[in-house]
DNA sequence: TGTAATTGCTCTAGTGACTAGAGGTTCAAG
DNA sequence: CTTGAACCTCTAGTCACTAGAGCAATTACA
């Protein structure tokens, strides 16, 4: 039996985000003691432990309910977890690209310091052309 | 000359987004119609499209602010765009640092996983255990 | 030119995923 | 048995939008 604050350390997630995924039914509320406080059973460490590596990985908590429920049912094809992960994959490469450009020309303006002033900057071209994007978003 | 509509499409920034980015000072009021509806001029889309590019990679629209003025002012003095461009800099390497332990961390994630059913599914198992984590996120 | 559909206007309130604070209660260590 | 840390609920704030109400202007078509 944990209290929340024993909960949070262990996997952590911040006291009031605990009471606000129990808020939004993410977690089952859980016991309480005799003066109204949350003690948790150890199997809750899991749940918690999956959520926050999830969210770390920058999903949805939709997308983890979804998630939450594949876990459950071990039945079901894990298709969904795949596409799910697939996604963020083409998401984040793209991102990737896009950030090393934008890294390019700020490191050209401060390398151009030679001179008094900034000179011809292209901050916004490096992300202004939308032609040079691969995926559409 | 564009109504808020054709630029929305143009750039594929909602209709109240753009509104919204007017209130809060990240693009200039527009002149009026007759009958008070806003009406821009073409410059209008690269900034706008420069913005849209910039907050899907994240940046926060005080940071887009800054390389807005840095764009605009190539006279600026170099120590002041210096700064600005180096504290983003550092920001902007940061975030391509962890989009790219994540998306390793998610291709090992997907690639070991074979199996058909949730029961066995590897991505599930990955994100419930920290401790087959590579990276510390 | 008339009229109907579409697009626009302002304003307020809601969203997601928390975070902070007020004001009070319970628990555990000394 | 006291004291201080940890807990409780509740409201409100954050960021960057998004939705809706209720009304006005513009555009397309007959």
């Amino acid at each position: 039996m944990f209290s929340i604050g024993q909960l949070s350390s262990k996997v952590g997630v911040k006291v009031p985000t605990i009471r606000y995924y129990e808020n939004i039914g993410l977690i089952d509320p859980p016991h309480r003691s005799e003066g109204n406080q949350r003690r948790y059973e150890p199997e809750v460490l899991d749940r918690l432990t999956f959520i926050r590596h999830a969210r770390d990985l920058g999903l949805s908590i939709d997308a983890i309910k979804d998630l939450l429920i594949l876990n459950a049912n071990p039945d079901m094809p894990c298709d969904e977890a795949h596409l799910i992960a697939n996604q963020h994959l083409k998401d984040i490469a793209r991102k990737i690209t896009q950030l090393q450009q934008l890294s390019l020309e700020l490191t050209r303006i401060t390398q151009n310091c030679d001179s008094d002033t900034v000179g011809h900057c292209k901050v916004l071209e490096a992300l202004g052309d939308h032609s040079t994007c691969k995926s559409d978003h």
